[in-house]
DNA sequence: CGATGGATTGAACTGGTTCAAGTGGAGTGG
DNA sequence: CCACTCCACTTGAACCAGTTCAATCCATCG
């Protein structure tokens, strides 16, 4: 696979699972201890460490050494643009710390969060050579970015990491065969209890925290327009779950989920 | 790519733009002339003529061949399941013509329909061991379908092969994210008028009719299932639309777009 | 010709939106 | 350290797009 070419672009976003590694602020080192899915090569090797994340494990390590030359790391904080709809679509981007919203918007300002982005996710992978969406960053991130023409010819090179990359694809597309369930058929009710069991389930990975803690990391209006709704309809049904004795609150963005199988039949309308 | 490989499931759909080619009925017939992207070995060979449709462009001659081998072709009738949801995921399938239906259930029976595939198209290329879809035929269909695990050691025989699909369930996954800003940002006109245009470009492909002549092969109520809707308030838009002088109906199936440049802006809100 | 099932139409209803006002916590500056 | 501002969030009340329920139409088929 990926022998010769024509269509090097990116579009897609695929769980990665691998938190950042030399990431050095107390919570990010816990969340690495906590996967079990670091470094295949037990040397906290420089390539792991800090340029491809997920990806790492799909190669050995001198495949590794010279990949990671094709990236450069960076930053951005929170609220500041990745990319945008209709940009070039140059580069194929890796989250190593922070949250990344993907979004779509109609000409009147109406806005899609077709997705939200951890740790270990990737995003940038279309057939289309300008993006067809815009990436902005929801906490302040840090940010691995490759070339897509370079990547494309990694895939090649490196057939586990295409085989990686194509997997990732699938299942993403998979998850966004959920959503459109969601967003086609749940009520509000239904999708805000979706939403906070998602979110435990992606962030538990990446954070050492209690049990049925869930730290939102986004705001009522992204969580609404993620969800298809208002942000007064997120507020509403977080007041309805709270008053249920479903969750409780602590602030408007630490959650804790007091009855979990209640939340999960909630979710799927039983 | 595709060297080693655990994961050898399959879920996605992709637009592969080749219709039937040894259909006999004439609209087919007509249909197949119409594409450019027929048999790319000239000579109108037997795999390219019944097992694999759109994927042999990526393969020459003797490949083909030997690819073909591992396929079997059936049909199945309108209204007919071709798998389902939670059934173990065997198969990768690829429709030879006639038009399929992907969905979802809640519990109390919504349903939620993910996408309509036509002739060229492709599903059942999932990450997971199991389908989280059901696929129905909405007319008669003829199918070609592959066993997952040969398929996915043909991805790695046949680089190119590999690299197409891939490809393809990029684009598919584009589109599921302009899927996602429909259902959960677009008012009910928009969504139909969205859908409209869908049909006509995808359709416009695989049969030749006039102009602006759009031939809808699924009912009302799967119309309502895909935009997310009632078929009472699909009954409603169409006559809407109608009255507005934006198409044109002869029967509930056969649909003329008289002012596509309006429908367009009506599409995307504007 | 009556039966069956999809499509349309009408009328009442409602979940979620819209508009508007109020609350609370973090940051700023005097 | 308090007052002031800002902005995200919450709450209330009126409204409405789309649903629900019910009746009717109409094409096909035995």
């Amino acid at each position: 696979m990926f022998n010769k070419k024509q269509h090097v672009d990116f579009q897609g976003q695929s769980k990665l699972g691998v938190p950042p590694y030399n990431n050095t602020d107390s919570t990010s080192e816990r969340a690495f201890r906590k996967t079990s899915n670091h470094c295949p090569h037990n040397t906290a090797c420089e390539g792991c460490s800090s340029r491809h994340l997920s990806l790492c494990s799909a190669l050995d390590r001198d495949e590794l050494k010279d990949f990671s030359k094709i990236s450069i790391d960076y930053q951005k904080e929170a609220k500041q643009i990745i990319c945008s709809e209709d940009e070039e679509a140059k580069y194929l981007y890796n989250i190593r710390s922070g949250t990344v919203r993907i979004s779509k918007m109609l000409s009147d300002g109406r806005r899609q969060i077709t997705g939200f982005l951890f740790a270990g996710d990737f995003f940038g992978l279309s057939c289309k050579d300008r993006y067809n969406f815009t990436a902005e960053a929801v906490t302040n991130v840090d940010i691995c970015r490759f070339p897509r023409t370079k990547i494309m010819q990694s895939f090649r090179d490196y057939p586990n990491l295409g085989e990686r990359v194509f997997d990732m694809t699938r299942t993403e597309l998979d998850s966004t065969h959920d959503q459109m369930l969601l967003l086609g058929r749940k009520t509000a009710q239904e999708k805000l209890c979706s939403f906070l069991l998602a979110m435990k389930e992606k962030l538990g990975r990446l954070e050492v925290v209690a049990e049925n803690e869930v730290d939102i990391p986004m705001s009522r209006t992204d969580i609404a327009d993620y969800l298809g709704l208002t942000v007064e309809t997120i507020s509403r049904q977080f007041t309805k779950l709270h008053k249920k004795g479903l969750i409780e609150m602590e602030g408007a963005h630490k959650v804790f989920l007091k009855d979990i199988k209640a939340l999960s039949a909630l979710a799927i309308g039983d």
